[in-house]
RNA sequence: GGAUCCUUAGCUCAGUUGGCUAGAGCGUACGAUUCACAUUCGUAAGGUCACAGGUUCAAGCCCUGUAGGAUCCACCA
């Protein structure tokens, strides 16, 4: 005997695995395929891993990811397509520069201390050290992904196909060298796209600052010719939002609200809505900054919104998007105040200089005040961009980068989407998307970071940009000029957009029958940094999109439908549920309850339900096998059916498989899953196997089960091929197994098996509520009576064993005893009268009891005083009650009556 | 400010072009017990499908609005 009491998953998933790969079986069309040519007429079937952190662990998205792809991979490979599923291992960036940098300060050294050069070969070497756990981990989860073909994110092809994408923009003028404002990390010390950034609602305070207004004398031209005619400097009080209507006598002042003093010293201008009659006058003249001796012109422009603050803004093109546009319209300077690393700088005066940004404010707030220049102050709540991994404030900088011009890529990237080409699972997706790119803006794709491919651009001392691939020298030279390199390296979804590209080595011109790939399975929060960009990528690169369907699963959330995070201490580690219930378990309980881009909660409940699956399976497998095992000769295989119970199963499978194959089409894994579980416990455990405890048509049992195991495989692996090569029937390997062909059954035959099942129910729960009324009452000891009835007559050993009477006879003559409410049957429960009249009082206690709730309820209805002073609600509910009550009474009469 | 999604049993969720007597897992109650499985078997209870209107022979599903929740995007000084 092969089959243990119970499936201990321990025991078999590693060496299962192990021989799977040792079979070549994750191959491209198996060991059988590999390396030859494929035949014309077999289809293919591709999908990518998005990459895990190469020197991380496993959480619970990737876990789902697995599920889900090696469920799609198994099952494609099993309708017997060459199936290529490609892992890949990634770099990560910034996470792991981040990582490696707290490292560094650990041992008390910083990253200013090294070259780049050096930097990337100790972070390397850093990732090898750490790499490892999670390709164990992907393992263990069953993934049946072709190891051969993982692609780390650094890998040689990939550093050579990015350059040549790179290579070809330059050339096509789509990357520019630009100066624009970036989303600064101060902390990290580098830049970020629009999309690296978190926006955060937090309460901040606008302040009110009085800038006084000079006359303009002359009509210089640069900012510093901007003479003043000194005014009084008696200032004048007032709350902000008075009039400062200039009237030729008094005093002026312009109030701005901001909520960054401390950028004051980046003011260029003053920016007043030209419709605002307020300011209208002062358009063309000037004030006085504040805390500084110079003086800059009051401008009119749509960007200050009358109905905010004072109307009136400052503009400091060098540190706030919007005022870095309006400087561009007015052809305004940029003056850099804050420095990389988030102190003043010199030009804030002697004082500031040196200051990080918030004993800035603090000071620049405090100076107002006392020189009466701060007229109020307001708390308010806007929104504050910070950096996704340390939280520091990103500040908008001035800086030199590398962008790519988006609009071409996304225009072409739209019209593929809109004809199409890519179907989305949620098929929302598909608009959020489109609506995304038509919004895009121009992409920055220098990261300040020692840890990615570095830019291959190199500079001359004259200002001269080339493109070159020799990153490894610092300095290159052609034709007697020397050039520099970019210290910068690439965001990492500017490679990572190459995905599709590089797992499938596509080539110009050759064919490639994995290119496009089938699907592009990733979280729903990535869906515009990555989706996005492979297809932009993919279009731009080779003229294709990258793949035919995108389905996008949610976050995994706790049992509370919470986010999980270490600081709630909320987190759940797979691994740790895979050790403690097996991948199998793990698997199908990750996929119940979980449909295409939304975060639903998870909870160990449903690994528990998924392990009692495993196990149900393998005993019912293991009772197969000693049927199979006391048979005399040696059955053959058949599909013979010679009961109703055989031909009803057999339309079952069949039913449940094709269903099986529209979900997965639908991606709808949920399900499926709920498909075979239903099949297996449900029908043909608690049904099927039951009836052939009589009838032991081991050629049938070994048939069904064969079939039942290949359906379950793509969700359940390992427990499937362990049962595979415990049964002594089977051959090869389950994983390379063929999808089951239909069964043929007697139509007739199964529709009567179901009303048998009635039958047998309806005895069931007629027996349990005898047991219930009359003390003393043992089904073991009473005898069933079916009148002119040849289904049941035809089936008396069943039904006896089914429904657990102590016999099943043909009653002769008049039938006696209590009649069961079975439609079209007339099956009979010998028992005492006594026992019939304790059914029958337990029936109408029920009704009684029933009867007295009833009147109470009607009671209270008559009652004026709480029909009009009773909430509505309680009124209402009262009303339904009094329904339902009256329905159950209906029902129940029916019944006694019966009797 | 814009967008998307969600609200169905105690909990977590299904419910695909409207046809429903609204399902599952877990949980609950009652009963069973050596012969594949206590990771078992049987039975039962439990739902104004968020709310208010509308379209239709028919609405959990379609339309309009309201309330609550989640997520994403956006430059609000």
């Amino acid at each position: 005997m092969k089959f243990a009491s119970s499936y201990e998953p321990n025991e078999y998933e590693a060496d299962i695995y192990a021989c799977w790969e040792a079979a070549d079986e994750f191959l491209p069309g198996g060991r059988v395929f590999h390396g030859q040519p494929s035949e014309k007429t077999q289809s293919h079937y591709s999908i990518v891993m998005p990459p895990p952190n190469a020197n991380g662990n496993l959480h619970i998205g990737h876990g789902l990811t697995i599920a889900i792809e090696d469920a799609l991979t198994r099952y494609h490979r099993l309708r017997g397509e060459m199936t290529w599923y490609i892992p890949g291992a990634d770099h990560a960036g910034f996470e792991t520069w981040v990582v490696y940098e707290r490292a560094l300060e650990k041992q008390g050294h910083t990253r200013f201390e090294y070259s780049r050069d050096e930097l990337y070969a100790r972070v390397w070497d850093f990732v090898q050290e750490q790499r490892g756990n999670m390709e164990l981990q992907v393992r263990a989860l069953g993934a049946s992904c072709s190891w051969k073909d993982l692609t780390f994110t650094l890998d040689e092809n990939v550093v050579r196909r990015v350059y040549a994408t790179f290579e070809k923009m330059w050339n096509d003028g789509m990357v520019y060298r630009g100066e624009k404002l970036v989303n600064y990390c101060t902390k990290h010390q580098t830049a970020f796209a629009d999309i690296e950034v978190e926006h955060k609602d937090e309460k901040g305070k606008l302040w009110d600052i009085a800038y006084k207004v000079v006359q303009e004398q002359s009509s210089a031209s640069s900012e510093d010719a901007l003479l003043t005619q000194r005014t009084s400097s008696t200032s004048r009080s007032g709350a902000p939002s008075s009039s400062h209507l200039a009237t030729p006598e008094q005093p002026l002042e312009l109030v701005v609200s901001t909520t960054r003093p401390e950028t004051l010293f980046g003011d260029v201008a003053v920016a007043v809505n030209p419709e605002d009659k307020r300011y209208k006058n002062l358009i063309g003249k000037a004030v006085r900054l504040p805390l500084t001796d110079r003086e800059i012109p009051i401008i009119a422009d749509e960007h200050a919104d009358p109905e905010y603050g004072t109307g009136a803004v400052k503009i400091t093109p060098a540190h706030d998007n919007d005022d870095f546009e309006v400087g561009e319209r007015h052809n305004l300077p940029r003056i850099q105040v804050i420095s990389f690393d988030g102190k003043m700088l010199d030009n804030c005066g002697p004082e500031y200089a040196g200051l990080t940004t918030a004993e800035c404010r603090k000071k620049v707030l405090k100076d107002l005040k006392e020189q009466g220049l701060l007229r109020g102050e307001k708390e308010i709540v806007h929104s504050v961009a910070h950096c996704y991994k340390c939280d520091t404030v990103i500040e908008p900088m001035l800086k030199e980068q590398w962008f790519v011009d988006v609009k071409k890529l996304a225009k072409v990237a739209i019209e593929h989407l809109e004809a199409g080409e890519i179907k989305f699972f949620p098929a929302n997706k598909k608009n959020v998307l489109i609506n995304y790119l038509k919004g895009l803006k121009d992409w920055n794709i220098s990261r300040q970071i020692p840890w990615g491919i570095a830019i291959p651009m190199f500079r001359a001392d004259d200002g001269e940009w080339i493109f070159d691939s020799r990153t490894n020298l610092a300095e290159i030279e052609i034709g007697g000029k020397r050039y520099k390199r970019d210290e910068d390296t690439f965001d990492t979804w500017f490679s990572s957009s190459h995905w599709p590209i590089v797992c499938t080595d596509w080539e110009e011109g050759a064919v490639n029958p994995y290119y496009p790939l089938n699907v592009m399975e990733t979280g729903a929060d990535i869906l515009f940094a990555w989706v996005a960009r492979m297809i932009m990528m993919g279009l731009y690169v080779t003229g294709e999109v990258p793949f035919s369907e995108v389905y996008l699963h949610g976050l995994v959330l706790d049992a509370h439908g919470q986010k999980m995070s270490k600081s709630k201490g909320n987190v759940i580690n797979p691994m740790e549920l895979v050790g403690k219930y097996g991948s199998d378990a793990f698997r199908m309980g990750i996929l119940r309850g979980r449909s295409a881009g939304m975060n639903q909660a998870f909870s160990e409940q449903s690994v528990v339900a998924g392990r009692n699956l495993c196990n149900k399976l393998w005993n019912v497998s293991r009772f197969i096998q000693e049927i199979v095992d006391s048979e005399q000769s040696e059955q053959s295989l058949s599909h013979e059916t010679l009961n109703p119970g055989e031909d009803w199963i057999c339309r079952e499978i069949n039913e449940a498989k094709w269903a099986i194959e529209s979900q997965m089409k639908n991606y709808r894994f949920s399900e499926a899953v709920e498909t075979l579980y239903s099949l297996i416990w449900d029908k043909y455990a608690d049904w099927f196997i039951e009836t052939e405890k009589i009838y032991r048509n081991t050629g049938l049992l070994k048939e069904t089960l064969m079939a039942i195991l290949k359906m379950l495989h793509p969700f359940a692996p390992f427990v499937t091929e362990a049962i595979w090569q415990n049964l002594s029937w089977t051959e090869g390997l389950l994983i390379s197994a063929k999808w089951p062909a239909d069964f043929k059954f007697d139509p007739i035959s199964a529709e009567n098996f179901e009303k048998l099942m009635g039958v047998v129910s309806t005895t069931r729960s007629t027996l349990q509520a005898l047991t219930e009324a009359h003390k003393g009452f043992s089904k073991a000891e009473t005898v069933m009576l079916y009148g002119d009835d040849s289904l049941v007559d035809d089936n008396q050993v069943l039904v006896q064993k089914l429904t657990g009477v102590a016999s099943v006879i043909s009653c002769e003559g008049q039938p006696r005893g209590l009649r069961l409410p079975v439609a079209n049957h007339e099956v009979y429960l010998d028992v005492d009268a006594d026992v019939v009249a304790d059914y029958a009082q337990a029936l109408e206690n029920k009704i009684l009891a029933v009867g007295r709730e009833l009147d109470s309820l009607n009671m209270r209805m008559m009652n004026p005083n709480y029909v009009d002073k009773a909430p509505a609600e309680l009124v209402n509910e009262t009303r339904t009650l009094i329904v339902e009550k009256e329905e159950l009474i209906e029902r129940l009469k029916k019944e006694r009556e019966a009797i």
